[in-house]
DNA sequence: TCTGGGGTCCTAGGACCC
DNA sequence: TCTGGGGTCCTAGGACCC
């Protein structure tokens, strides 16, 4: 039997956790540029429907009218937090699937033969123990099962946060209380297609016949079938392979339309991109570099485009790269738009053991990676950023993101702890 | 005025090989 | 007139996830 934990309203609870103050008060959290909204605890979604991926300003007025409170994202408290939930999690089983920064499939088999119930309340009172944040558990025999069970012991008071697919008459209960668009892996477009034929439950979905599913929606559909009708064709999958692209693209706290700034964020997602490729010790083969006006905006004048640079020979040092994007984003940039975004991407990593250099190049390779090497080395032991090129500037980010609503970092920074009254 | 950011997997079709 | 059969690799685009 499979597991799935998922936090509840994630975001909000991390910031609940820290602010006693805020227990049973509507709460959201916004996405980068204090733009939409990400997150909303249930107190918030009870108040109002409040539509996920909404632009702030539109609802603006039912978020005052209710006092709800504002958070901008803190990804750095969430990912602390998140290892915390994660650490708890693994004193339960030694396979587990980190799926996302709030979820995690567990191997249950280990526990055959004990009530699998009681061990999925110890869990969720363990990990609130030890860390403040409240989950929800689904099991199941198969993980697109025990997705749609976490959903629905989440969903039902009853349930107590806690859904146990442990036998046919359970089964067939979560799926027929469930609709299409409850199945994890049936978004918008397959929903209306199999809606179209006149199904409307998980249930409905799961007796359908196969030869049209797979015809309709590929091997994906065809296993998620299987998987409802209880025949696992997703392992947990434990080992984190390293990633086939890394990339970054934040959108600007204002336009902009001077190039020395674009210039100066493009140099620092390149920056940032690069030190990830070091840590998971890859070197990139191409890099792509786009940007963009802000398509919302139909007053504007608009203009997007990207440009694909193959490299040399694959690398992963911030200089090289930056040198590179730079010369590309000078090819794309035109003047006269208000910039809203520019972003960069590595496509065709490599590990940085097996680069094969290019039949030309002069072998300076050595000496440029121990130059990387040390402005890591220092840049982990003074603070991020410490040594920097000088394209990315040395003046205040007139490009950075908006957060006006954000929270200490209570937990990773020394000078931003948690301070308790009258102590 | 203000609209997120980071991913994965799969298929069809082109281009090419013997 | 008659035009095989078996492959690989790559990319763009679709669909979905958090």
């Amino acid at each position: 039997m499979i597991a799935l934990v998922d936090c509840n309203s994630f975001y909000a609870s991390c910031e609940q956790v820290f602010r006693p103050d805020l227990q049973n008060r509507p709460v959201v959290v916004l996405s980068n540029n204090d733009g939409c909204i990400i997150a909303a605890n249930k107190e918030a979604k009870a108040l109002v429907d409040i539509p996920m991926f909404q632009p702030v300003f539109k609802i603006k007025k039912i978020l005052d009218d209710h006092h709800v409170v504002c958070f901008s994202s803190n990804y750095t408290l969430y990912s602390d937090m998140s290892r915390r939930v994660m650490d708890t999690l693994k004193t339960f089983s030694p396979l587990i699937e980190e799926y996302s920064i709030d979820e995690s499939f567990i191997d249950l088999s280990f526990y055959q033969g004990k009530a699998l119930e009681t061990i999925a309340h110890k869990i969720k009172d363990t990990i609130f123990k030890n860390t403040g944040i409240p989950v929800g558990i689904g099991v199941a025999k198969t993980k697109s099962l025990a997705k749609m069970a976490n959903k629905f012991a989440k969903k039902i008071p009853e349930n107590n946060n806690v859904y146990v697919v442990d036998s046919e008459e359970k089964r067939k209960h979560l799926l027929q209380t469930s609709t299409i668009k409850d199945i994890w892996g049936i978004g918008r477009k397959h929903t209306v297609r199999i809606e179209n034929t006149g199904k409307k439950t998980a249930w409905d979905f799961a007796n359908m016949e196969v030869a049209w599913v797979r015809k309709e929606m590929t091997v994906i559909g065809e296993r998620l079938w299987r998987e409802l009708n209880n025949f696992p064709c997703l392992e947990i999958v434990t080992s984190t392979d390293a990633k086939k692209g890394i990339g970054t693209a934040k959108s600007f706290g204002k336009k902009l339309d001077d190039y020395g700034l674009v210039e100066e964020a493009c140099s620092y997602y390149v920056a940032e991109v690069a030190d990830l490729l070091r840590q998971q010790k890859s070197a990139a083969t191409q890099m792509e570099i786009f940007l963009t006006t802000n398509y919302h905006n139909d007053g504007d004048k608009q203009y997007r485009n990207k440009i694909i640079i193959t490299l040399d020979s694959p690398t992963n040092s911030t200089i090289k790269l930056t040198q590179q994007a730079l010369i590309g984003l000078k090819k794309i940039y035109k003047d006269g738009y208000r910039y809203k975004k520019v972003g960069v991407n590595l496509f065709h990593l490599v590990p940085e053991h097996q680069i094969q250099l290019n039949l030309f190049e002069q072998p300076s390779k050595i000496e440029s990676k121990k130059l990387t090497d040390a402005i890591d080395t220092l840049n982990d032991k003074f603070g991020k950023n410490k040594v920097k090129l000088a394209t990315v500037g040395n003046r205040e980010k007139q490009w950075a993101l908006i957060k006006e609503h954000r929270s200490p970092r209570y937990t990773t920074q020394w000078e931003e702890l948690l301070t308790i009254g009258g102590l």
